[in-house]
DNA sequence: GATCGATTGACCAAACCGGTTAATATTAAT
DNA sequence: ATTAATATTAACCGGTTTGGTCAATCGATC
């Protein structure tokens, strides 16, 4: 890829980023056309090939870019855990919410990018997607103390609830195409403190 | 349309609509070939010209059938609502599940009709939306009885938790290609049971 | 083997797509 | 103002795809 591409103002940048992920997250790759990236970008075909120089180059870019995007955010995440899963929860969606805002289609990218079956592009994603696929984001129960919790509570399948109600919230927000991330935080919050008020002794 | 799709096999025909959820699922309107639509189904582009007379045409068929069948379960749905929320929810999403079982590609397909932006088709696909789209499924909170749940919980938060949490669940279900129904609803009977033991008295 | 309906392969014109290139617009330097 | 360098685009091209047609073939029934 051209160089020259870091040296756009950042705005520039972030909206042919942006476009990338919109078009590709919303056809297969083959069916993804150059152009309508470029156009939605603001640009032309021409300049979008000048910067990168095909089709594939610009796709496995977005992809590592995504990649490095989401592992850093969950390296931030990571510094801030306590031991407090309620805390740890609502701090994980927040900052799933802050990314979706800036790249609100990035998240829906890397899962169309997960399953892509080109034959051109397969192996070379897997190359990129292999060392971030080991950090696997809390599908398990993590170590609870069992003595803050109310008495009788199966808490793995309190986790399953929690779990399963944050996945549905993320759910919504990739539907929606403009995310209002402040109201979805603190409707998150509300639910947040809901289970608290259930679970916790 | 040609009136002789109905002479078919219930099996072939279901194979034809089930190929036709799946490329419209998976594409826009615009960029699902006909072509890849007749090989999925295991026939000939020309016979599906046959039986359909244009893409147009068999887009708004499959509409159409979505519609009904979805309405049609929405209905035997509320046959048996009782006044149970759990049991009313956990046949909810089984009869959902049962639908999806039939035509696992039907559901991605309405929302994207939903969304559908081509020129040719938004006022036809409105057309055929606009009917059921009155029929707005259990967003609110329904009535319920406040002496059967335990006392200081909120009511309307404890709905929202197990709204989320369902709506999660089916999009685990929509995810996955090959949906082991039995395994799901028996993890979603889990759940219920769990919600049980801590809201109600 | 003739008849008839079901099904297909071969074909076509139009649109589309990735990529190139020569031309133009913009900015900066002299 | 002129030039030089850079950023950006329009026009173009060969190859492919696509919706749709139609004559040909297949398969059963008589």
């Amino acid at each position: 890829m051209n160089e020259k591409f870091y040296a756009l103002p950042k705005d520039k940048q972030e909206r042919i980023i942006n476009a990338g992920y919109k078009v590709f997250a919303s056809n297969t790759y083959k069916k993804s056309p150059v152009n309508e990236i470029a156009l939605e970008a603001g640009i032309s075909k021409s300049l979008l090939f000048f910067y990168f120089k095909n089709k594939k180059e610009l796709y496995l870019f977005l992809l590592k870019q995504a990649e490095e995007l989401t592992s850093k955010m969950l390296m931030e995440e990571d510094v801030y855990k306590g031991d407090d899963i309620f805390d740890i929860m609502y701090k994980g969606l927040m900052s799933k919410a802050k990314l979706m805002k800036r790249y609100p289609n990035m998240s829906r990218f890397s899962i169309k990018a997960y399953y892509e079956k080109d034959p051109d592009l397969a192996k070379d994603i897997q190359k990129i997607i292999a060392p971030y696929k080991k950090v696997d984001t809390y599908t398990a129960l993590p170590p609870l103390d069992p003595t803050k919790f109310k008495d009788g509570i199966d808490l793995n399948m309190m986790y399953q609830d929690l779990f399963l109600a944050s996945e549905g919230y993320l759910w919504r927000m990739e539907q929606s195409d403009n995310i209002d991330v402040d109201k979805i935080v603190e409707d998150y919050k509300k639910i947040i403190d809901f289970w608290k008020s259930i679970y916790l002794k």
